[in-house]
RNA sequence: GCGGGCGUGGUGAAAUUGGUAGACACGCCAGACUUAGGAUCUGGUGACGUAAGUCGUGGGGGUUCAAGUCCCUCCGCCCGCACCA
């Protein structure tokens, strides 16, 4: 028997798929549609096996969406401004531009050899001027609304090279070239309101419940909507100057032992150009970074500004004010009043600076003499004491009723709060959107006239020196004010790559629109009924485009209010790690593992340390790029055994050994087909025998069911199973032996339901059995067979009979026994008497159709 | 630090969502056919036990007729944290 040649056949289908172009979607057709998206990819270079998976899982949905009679649109492109672009322009002396065409023109050729059936009319490149053009527009019109605003904020600053550094460039607080600290700069930038819709980013998730549970968690705690305060205290030393507060929790004020300010509080950069000592702890808070997780793991440091407050309920006490490490001004008013008693990092800090500790809530189950904070702060519910006019009140009144004192004293009122915060879209970089505006010495900040859109990006520049390249470029920023004619500068900030993903399936519906968006295509493809990408993007990519689709919604661009109905978040690709002698990582295909199961270098034979396996990534050269499985075991086994060895929202480690097995069943469907190719040929479906005897009834029942379970297992996104069910049933299959001409023809809808049912996950073995039984047209046509709802309901069920819970018997029943029956046939069973043993029985349990429970 | 998640045989996992734990595979063991294949076919494979049986879903506790699934607690691992995308 010869085996399946996938490498000649593989590459025929893909390129009769392509001249057909069945998978373009069709506008204009009057079937339901149904947009299936991936996130699309950044042009890294090579695709791994990572995208593979995102990529297969997206196929699955469109493949069975199609053969469920949907019109799909299945788009794909480019993600292509980024910061590794930049940093081979400075490693390898390439433009940007190039690098990235490059990349893009090998990774489509690796997408389309694994088989996905992508609409490529649709692709599209956010690194080009077609695209960004309409950002550029959208910046414009988000200015119009007031939904772009600039303001002062830090950036990381590496003091040796003169630059602005990511996060990620920042290790240990150190610049990741020059290895020099980095301080904390001011710059002016650009912010995008998202604040104003974090409300309605809040209530958007409620009606989201195709969502991961664990996604819409994240986001609502990283909106982080909290209800409090705001509070006025007044300043001793100082006439008419006060300090704002919020606080959550307005109620424990009588708990206050002190007032903390962020190194940032606009009153401390004033108080620190009298007060060295002040001006050098601000700058040792400024050292820290600009990521939340510095700020909060660095120790708890205070520093005593001098100035005291008044407590707005006790005319006699005041309260120390501190300039405290831990308070950011980014959120709430950028200063606190710190409660030792009932806050943990208030505790540390009062603990460390001797300050007061007075509890103001008792659990309900204390008392006001027995309860002892014992060496940490309370934060749970409670009762007040020590409180004056809130003693005895529990938590919730007394909150109610410390607002409405300070409303009444006009020293505070109810307020809410948001984590959340103004998305910062300025970066200091070449590879991204330019900002249309210009900056004039006299008019001021001027937007970009619309006629004179895209600004595009300069070309050929030189990377040699550190910093924005657009700032050092000789003509570019130079350009006359659209107001005035004089002489005045470009903005050579560019947007965050954030920018170009959170509109790209906007864009999808109608790529090549002279308009941004062609608001009726939109309107007719949009939302996207299914999302498919990394955990990693749960919170800040998903949140920022559904911000942008509510803020062209307000714009007037579409009706859409939620971009994405279903979203599936797929887990990582890991793989072993391997070193050698010298600590160095090494590729797995460096490696060789012996008979003995040592590991060891193939080129000198010296010792590998096996390490555990992790996400596969460059750094530690666990990466198993796609092309060579492919051209070794063919895309439809590589695509079979990442769908098959885990669910798709875990880790999915990756082994050689696993795909070698899903090729050698690619290899036995191929022989199944092969040997009934003549039955196949001459099947007709509507001929349907009277008669059948139960054998072949039995495998009628299995395929009925198959289709239908198969269906149920893709709609939950059960990947695994799906194929699980594909081999059991292959099997079942292939022990049925045909004895007459009704067993042919149970065998051949079999095989022929089968067929459809293959297509998503193998779809170029199903081309090449379509083409060997002689129909014509192509597999990936077909429909998804429709079940017979009465041979799915079973003659007999199994039901498990347990004694006291253990299970001891099963039992073959019909399906409608009633519980006295089922009881009298259960209390006669063997098994079931000897476990007894003659017991009294108290209890009888029956769950129809699943198990008995006999209790005595 | 804050937020979210995960933990089941030698391995990846399944479990009708509270109802027969280990489906389907990988690997391994035994055999058949071959003896050119990265094969193919048959049987076995959670642990302990000759067996009846007992134990078993990271550890401990709880709710229930019944717990991998729900609750409490502890341990381990992973992801995100606003300039990586």
């Amino acid at each position: 028997m010869s085996r399946y040649n996938f490498k000649e056949q593989e590459g025929k289908w893909k390129q009769a798929w392509d001249e057909a172009g069945i998978f373009r979607a069709d506008d204009k057709s009057p079937k339901p549609k149904y947009y299936v998206l991936e996130m699309f990819p950044y042009p890294s270079g090579r695709l791994h096996v990572g995208h593979v998976r995102n990529y297969a899982l997206g196929d699955v949905v469109a493949r069975y969406k199609r053969a469920k009679g949907f019109e799909v649109l299945h788009p794909m492109g480019w993600d292509a401004f980024g910061l590794p672009a930049e940093n081979a322009a400075i490693r390898h002396n390439v433009q940007p531009m190039e690098w990235t065409r490059q990349n893009i023109e090998y990774m489509r050729a690796e997408l389309k050899d694994i088989g996905c059936s992508y609409d490529w009319d649709r692709e599209l490149l956010s690194c080009s001027p077609d695209y960004y053009r309409h950002e550029q527009k959208f910046f414009l019109d988000f200015l119009k609304e007031k939904l772009v605003y600039r303001k002062e904020s830090f950036v990381n600053w590496d003091p040796v090279e003169g630059t602005v550094l990511a996060n990620e460039q920042v290790i240990d607080g150190k610049g990741w070239r020059s290895g020099a600290p980095v301080e904390r700069k001011k710059l002016n930038q650009w912010f995008l309101r998202i604040t104003r819709f974090a409300e309605e980013l809040l209530q958007g998730l409620q009606p989201l419940e195709e969502w991961p549970e664990k996604v819409r968690l994240m986001q609502q705690n990283w909106i982080g909507k909290s209800q409090g305060a705001r509070v006025t205290f007044q300043v001793n030393e100082l006439e008419e100057k006060s300090v704002e507060i919020f606080t959550t929790c307005p109620h424990t004020l009588f708990g206050a032992s002190f007032i903390g300010l962020s190194a940032d509080h606009p009153l401390v950069a004033g108080l620190a150009e009298t007060n060295p000592a002040l001006k050098t702890f601000v700058a040792e808070c400024r050292a820290m970074g600009t990521s939340t997780r510095d700020l909060d793991t660095v120790e708890k440091k205070g520093f005593n500004t001098g100035l005291t407050v008044k407590h707005p309920f006790l005319k006699d006490v005041s309260l120390p004010v501190f300039v405290a490490n831990f308070v950011i001004m980014e959120y709430g008013t950028g200063a606190i009043f710190g409660c030792p008693a009932h806050d943990q990092r208030d505790y540390e800090f009062a603990t460390k600076y001797k300050l007061p500790i007075l509890p103001v809530v008792y659990p309900k189950d204390s008392s006001p003499q027995k309860f002892d904070l014992d060496g940490q702060a309370y934060t749970g519910d409670g009762i007040m004491f020590n409180s004056d006019f809130l003693d005895g009140l529990p938590v919730d009144e007394a909150m109610t009723k410390a607002i409405a004192k300070l409303e009444k004293l006009e020293l505070g009122k109810a307020e809410v709060t948001f984590k959340l915060r103004d998305w910062g879209v300025s970066r200091q970089r070449y590879w991204g959107c330019p900002i249309p505006i210009i900056h004039c010495p006299s008019c001021g900040i001027v937007p970009v006239p619309e006629k004179d859109l895209p600004v595009t990006l300069p070309e050929n520049l030189s990377f040699d020196k550190p910093g924005n390249p657009l700032d050092h470029h000789p003509r570019w920023k130079h350009v006359d004010c659209p107001q005035c004619g004089e002489p005045a500068e470009r903005e050579t900030d560019t947007l965050d790559t954030f920018f170009e993903s959170s509109w790209y399936f906007l864009r999808f519906c109608s790529p090549h629109s002279p308009k941004p968006l062609d608001k009726a295509l939109v309107d007719h493809w949009m939302p996207v009924d299914q999302y498919i990408g990394g955990i990693e993007h749960a919170i800040l990519h998903l949140l920022y485009a559904r911000f942008f689709t509510l803020a062209l919604n307000h714009c007037g661009y579409t009706d859409t209010k939620e971009p994405f109905t279903r979203l599936l978040t797929q887990g990582m690709v890991c793989h072993q790690t391997y070193k050698d002698e010298s600590g160095a990582w090494l590729y797995p295909e460096e490696v060789l593992i012996t008979e003995e199961g040592q590991a060891i270098k193939m080129n000198d034979g010296t010792p590998v340390k096996i390490g555990r396996s992790e996400k596969m990534s460059k750094s530690k050269q666990n990466v198993i790029a796609s092309e060579k499985m492919i051209s070794e075991y063919g895309a439809d086994a590589v695509r079979l055994f990442i769908l098959s060895d885990s669910p798709p929202d875990r880790d999915l480690e990756w082994t050689a050994s696993g795909v070698e097995g899903t090729w050698r069943f690619i290899n036995r469907l191929w022989r199944l087909y092969t040997i009934h190719t003549s039955l196949l040929s001459h099947f007709d479906r509507t001929h349907e025998p009277k008669d059948f005897d139960e054998k072949a009834l039995d495998l009628r029942r299995k395929t009925h069911k198959f289709i239908r379970d198969t269906a149920h297992d893709i709609d939950r996104f059960h990947f695994n199973r799906y194929t699980a069910r594909i081999r059991e049933y292959v099997n079942i299959i292939e022990d049925f032996k045909v004895c007459s001409p009704e067993d042919s023809w149970a065998l051949a809808e079999a095989l022929h339901s089968l067929l459809p049912i293959l297509v998503p996950v193998v779809p170029y073995l199903c081309e090449s059995i379509h083409e060997l039984i002689g129909h014509a047209g192509f597999a990936a046509e077909l429909e998804w067979p429709i079940y017979d709802e009465k041979l799915i309901q079973d003659q007999l069920i199994t039901i498990a009979i347990q004694v006291n819970g253990k299970t001891r018997a099963t039992l073959e029943v019909p399906p409608s026994i009633g519980q006295e029956d089922l009881k009298a046939k259960v209390l006669d069973h063997p098994n079931v008497k000897q476990h007894i043993d003659g017991a009294a029985i108290k209890r009888f349990v029956y769950i129809p159709g699943r198990i008995a429970n006999v209790v005595c």
